[in-house]
RNA sequence: GGGCGAUUAGCUCAGUCGGUUAGAGCGCUUCUCUGAUAAGGAAGAGGUCCCUGGUUCGAGUCCAGGAUCGCCCA
């Protein structure tokens, strides 16, 4: 490393002005890696006050792509930040590796599809497998993760494989069901009866097929009466399994005779099902057809152990009218609504807590048992259900019983199993339950207290979830997974192992790897059921795994091997003050951390929750390996960098809105932010490398500063106060945008008016610059890591990096010595503004007239009186320099420039007049301009805000009269013709246009040094060479020359300038270049000159 | 089918409490400036603020309905 120079205002090290972005940020990854600055970065805030981050778990068995590095760089920035406001950030790494996807990459590895394949194979095995498989991408995960500028403790990463892990997992099983909230239980899901196996929502997506179904209307008799109801189904082979059937009670039924018939139907389905011939005998609401009917006569198919009887007609809302008949057969084995409804009602005999009640005659297979029979008595044993031919046969034996209406076809999207294709059914399984439902109040209470971003979340995806909580089906029979703890006695009796040294003294055996098939060969003998004594019957564990989903929810407590360990880690970093993932966490990670903490009686487990949306690709969809529109953030990373990706991350939208993702975007982000902030960065560094001499032996706090000093501190200041409220607002795209706008006020305004002072080597605006920029690296030290270190490092160093120095505003913002100069001065900010717009109308005014700004002209006249005047007044060296004028004239009367127009104010006035609005605008612009402005004029230059001029201007509105404020006017210039006048509002910038002698030679004097500025960057020149000078040509222009001699020599640092009318041939200077000037010619010889 | 979100210039996006003539960047055209910046500045072209209705003196903004897209669930 260079040695810190003596004065600080010199940078270490000179600057490349095209720095290539990605192989800086390996250079600073390096040196973060040699001064361990992560690490140090926790060790400085040792002790102080902790901001808790929780990292949920991604699981390493695939390559990351590009939404996550969306989640890690937004997981990256508020630790950052807050680390710099003073907190201690510990951040934990931690990887997901149970479950599905896991045990699904292993099956395509080894060939097989199906459990049965797994346990020929072997569990141990597969497991094994599984357990390598799960860290294939692990170190791909790594490196990325410090590319992007990730900071996590990735070696001390909790992995929810591990022993202690599952142990603290096994724990929170054995609370719950301390507390009476795990039950066994059916649940209708998703199942392909071919591979025996429930699918997850996604591997459901995964295998949708359009289909065409056989549809039938059923025509079933009501008990006692004549009547028949209308039932519609889509799946026939569900019949057998019917125990009753529902109506929409709010929806309007009607009794209709047809022909022969009395049918009950929903009258809106009479027209498309009954036609237009049926004639209504009676209308009733589906409340009132279940109390007059009551029953129908079932079952629908004869069963072995089933009596002909009567079956109940049930309502719930879940029944519509937009297709069939309004009326749903029931069979709660084979659908989750059915499944509800039945178990909710009292006339149907199942007990959703005794799962032995529910009526299924389909086995696992798919095939149906024994007990159905057709009316002829034939048994359909052993039939699979989705078979076409048996399909056919129920139909005819339903018609053959004259329960047939009509038979239709129905086409419908219908999900397949994803791995052999088979129709999957929706089918009722055993299953393991914690009763969520049950706290219900407590997850609505908890979620509360918590912040979400974006808001909505809160009570809309997530709140509504939370509304609508069903129990956590937490049982999957696979075999890579956290074993279910519960082992069993034939009597029914039920162990929940909470510690593995309980588990091993009651089984007397230790295990050192709690997970399948070892936990399984335990053998226990039975203490006995609640109450009762021990009944010694061989206990065997279920043969389940957990969801994973609980895996993830316990890491607030089992990253720590809370309770067996660390209780006082647990306690101080619970709950996280932040997370932030994807969106579709909401019912993923979001609830699971909710919900086990609930469960186990603690508070909301975050305080502020980061909901991130979509990555989406140019087009709009969604990216997906199978469509091949997937971003490699490795190609982002080689050309663009991780600062160029964070930036866009952060700034491109907001965050929850999801992303149109490109490259092409990312690097215009580049090109106007960091590449301008870099060339800020590198004429710094190149003038004070330049200007070194004079820098070296100045006093700390030398030179004075000026308004432009000033403005541009009081500007970084201000930038910071607001950098650092979005910061704590989880608004990290404001935040960056307002970096932005002060990379380009500093860059393109502070840096451009000032650079002769860089070029005299004036202390005061090296200091400011200085102190700017390492403000900026500050500020953008949390988005964009790696520039700002490098800023940071190179002109000031007096810490190992940025990421170690106070944020230099906000609530805990202990502001260093460098800081101090950032004093906020509001009045002069607005004073800028001002000036900065005189300046865009008189170059307006300039291009109107098409004078060049190079030619100096007389005078330019500005619009303004009061505050505003004073403002422009104090900043009028800024303003005549910029527009080239000799000087600059005010006039408070705009009638020299044109004449006024009077507008209503409608933000002020519209509440006072209402509906009479159109007449007070009316009035109002029927008032005397001139009078007005009088007013209006007398109120500002008496440093009043309006309120002086009230009562001075009357209107008459609908017969009454008004006195209005000066505020309640809003004056404007109308352009008269012929002038060149630029005007916005109530300002207008006017330039004199006359050109005589003196000015037209100055004009040419700046078009030489142009020329010759020109002419020494082809000769390939450094910009602190010193050259000779030879010129000669047209006589006016070296007239020009002679009369501006001190200045064309001072321009282009000529040591030595020599004159010639004529054209002389190439002299020895080493570079010779024709020119023109205004249709003239100029020959300009120049070569460097010798120092000394 | 239900819930949530989005829709503003060719593209990517701002738009504050409902207020006067709806903005920026990129791209395009013209002019201009330059001892840092393949930059900067000025002007121009480019708009059915998704549609319909409502509230209001006044709606891109608020309300209702609809369309399209995305997500989550069924």
């Amino acid at each position: 490393m260079d040695d810190a120079p003596a004065n600080r205002l010199i940078p270490r090290r000179r600057v490349d002005p095209r720095q290539d972005l990605p192989a800086l940020e390996l250079r600073v990854l390096q040196r973060w890696r040699e001064r361990d600055v992560f690490a140090k970065s926790l060790q400085a805030r040792a002790s102080a006050e902790p901001w808790v981050f929780y990292e949920g778990p991604p699981t390493a068995n695939g390559p990351p792509g590009s939404h996550h590095v969306l989640s890690r760089v937004f997981k990256d920035i508020y630790p950052r930040f807050k680390t710099m406001c003073g907190y201690r950030v510990e951040r934990k790494g931690g990887w997901d590796c149970h479950g599905l996807p896991v045990e699904i990459a292993v099956e395509q590895e080894l060939g097989i599809h199906s459990k049965a394949e797994v346990e020929r194979y072997g569990i141990k095995e597969f497991n094994e497998r599984c357990r390598a498989s799960v860290f294939a991408y692990v170190q791909e995960w790594n490196r990325l993760t410090e590319r992007i500028g990730f900071w996590l403790d990735l070696d001390h990463a909790y992995r929810t494989l591990d022993e202690s892990y599952i142990e603290s997992v096994w724990w929170a099983l054995a609370e719950i069901h301390a507390r009476g909230l795990l039950y066994e239980g059916n649940k209708v899901v998703p199942y392909c009866p071919r591979c025996e196996t429930t699918l997850s929502s996604h591997e459901v997506a995964l295998g949708y097929r359009e289909i065409v179904d056989p549809s039938v209307f059923l025509k079933l008799p009501v008990a006692g009466r004549a009547d028949k109801l209308l039932v519609w189904t889509t799946t026939p082979w569900t019949l057998p399994g019917n125990v009753a059937v529902a109506v929409s009670p709010s929806a309007t039924y009607v009794t209709a005779r047809l022909g022969e018939e009395t049918l009950v139907v929903a009258e809106a389905r009479l027209a498309p099902v009954l036609g237009q011939d049926a004639e209504v005998l009676e209308r009733y609401s589906g409340e009132q057809l279940r109390e007059r009917y009551r029953a129908y006569r079932g079952p629908i198919f004869p069963a072995a152990d089933r009596e002909p009887g009567e079956l109940p007609i049930l309502a719930d809302p879940f029944v519509t009218t937009e297709d069939g008949t309004g009326i749903v057969h029931l069979a709660p084995a084979f659908g989750e609504d059915d499944y509800r409804v039945a178990a909710a009602a009292p006339e149907v005999p199942f007990d959703a807590g005794q799962p032995e009640t529910l009526y299924n005659p389909v086995r696992a297979d798919g095939t149906f048992d024994g007990r159905v029979r057709g009316g002829d008595g034939r048994s359909w044993e052993g039939r699979f259900v989705k078979d076409p031919e048996l399909t056919r046969e129920l139909i005819a034996d339903l018609r053959d019983r004259g329960l047939l209406w009509k038979e239709a076809e129905y086409e419908h999207s219908y999900p397949h199993c994803w791995r052999c294709g088979t129709p999957l059914l929706y089918y009722a399984k055993r299953s393991w339950y914690i009763a969520t439902s049950r706290l219900r109040e407590q997850l609505l209470a908890a979620n509360e207290t918590v912040n979400w971003y974006p808001e909505h979340v809160k009570h809309g995806r997530f709140g509504d979830w939370l509304a609508n909580n069903v129990d956590w089906a937490l049982s999957r029979e696979r075999y890579w997974g956290t074993p279910l703890p519960v082992w069993r006695c034939p009597e029914g009796h039920t162990y929940v192992a909470g510690s593995f040294a309980d588990l091993a003294k009651r089984s007397g055996r230790a295990l050192t790897d709690h997970h399948r098939p070892f936990v399984d060969e335990l053998e226990l003998r039975c203490e006995g059921g609640p109450g009762g004594g021990p009944c010694g019957q061989p206990m065997r564990r279920v043969a389940e795994v957990i969801d994973v989903w609980f895996d993830s929810g316990a890491m607030p407590f089992a990253q720590h091997h809370f309770p067996y360990e660390n209780e006082a880690v647990f306690r101080e970093r619970f709950p996280a003050d932040f997370v932030c993932e994807a969106q579709d966490q909401t019912r993923g990670w979001f609830y699971s951390l909710l919900a086990v903490a609930t469960l186990l009686g603690l508070a909301a487990p975050y305080r502020n929750v980061v909901c991130l949306g979509l990555i989406l690709d140019e087009e709009g969809q969604k990216m997906s390996k199978s469509r091949g529109n997937t971003v490699e953030p490795w190609s982002v990373l080689d050309t663009y960098g991780a600062d160029a990706f964070r930036w866009y991350f952060f700034t491109a939208k907001s965050p929850w809105d999801g992303y149109r993702f490109s490259a092409e975007t990312i690097g215009e982000g580049v090109r106007l932010f960091l590449k301008q902030l870099w060339s800020t960065y590198f004429f710094y560094v190149l003038y004070a490398h330049a200007g070194a001499d004079q820098l070296q032996h100045a006093q700390p706090g030398a030179g004075s500063r000026d308004a432009l000093d000033r403005w541009a501190l009081s500007r970084t200041a201000a930038t910071a106060e607001f950098v650092a409220e979005r910061l704590e607002a989880y608004d990290a795209t404001a935040a960056g945008r307002a970096i932005a706008a002060l990379v380009e006020d500093l860059s393109n305004w502070y840096v451009r008016r000032s650079r002769r002072r860089f070029w005299d080597g004036d202390v005061a605006a090296f200091r400011t610059l200085r102190t700017c920029l390492i403000t900026v690296a500050k500020l953008l030290a949390p988005l964009c890591p790696f520039i700002a270190d490098e800023i940071y490092d190179n002109l000031d160093g007096s810490l190992a990096s940025v990421h170690l120095c106070q944020f230099p505003a906000g609530p805990r913002a202990h502001r260093g010595p460098e800081d101090e100069e950032l004093e906020r001065d509001p009045g002069l900010e607005q004073a800028m503004a001002l000036a900065r717009e005189t300046v865009r109308l008189g170059l307006g005014a300039r291009g109107k007239a098409k004078v060049k700004v190079r030619q100096p002209l007389a005078e330019a006249v500005v619009v303004a009186a009061g505050r505003e005047r004073e403002a422009i007044e104090a900043l009028a060296d800024t303003v005549r320099d910029e527009l080239n004028v000799r000087s600059v004239r005010f006039v408070a009367a705009a009638e020299e420039l044109g004449s006024y127009e009077v507008k209503a104010n409608y933000r002020t006035l519209g509440p006072l007049f209402g509906k009479d609005m159109p007449l007070a605008v009316e009035a109002i612009a029927s008032l005397d301009p001139a009078h007005v402005a009088a007013v209006v004029q007398r109120g500002a230059d008496a440093g009043g805000d309006g309120a002086g001029a009230d009562g001075e201007i009357g209107i008459t509105v609908a017969g009454r009269e008004h006195a209005l404020s000066a505020r309640d006017v809003i004056l404007t210039l109308r352009a008269p013709d012929g002038y060149s006048v630029e005007r916005e509002g109530a300002h207008a910038v006017a330039l004199d246009l006359t050109i005589d002698d003196g000015l037209r030679r100055e004009g040419y004097a700046r078009e030489i040094v142009h020329a010759v500025q020109n002419a020494r960057r082809s000769a390939g020149l450094a910009v602190e060479d010193r050259i000779e000078l030879l010129l000669s040509g047209d006589s006016d222009l070296v007239g020009a020359a002679k009369e501006h001699r001190d200045y064309v020599a001072g321009e282009t640092l000529a040591v030595g300038l020599q004159l010639g009318a004529d054209t002389a041939a190439a002299g020895p200077l080493g570079y010779a270049e024709e020119s023109e000037i205004d249709g003239r010619a100029l020959t300009i010889q120049l070569g460097r000159a010798r120092r000394g």
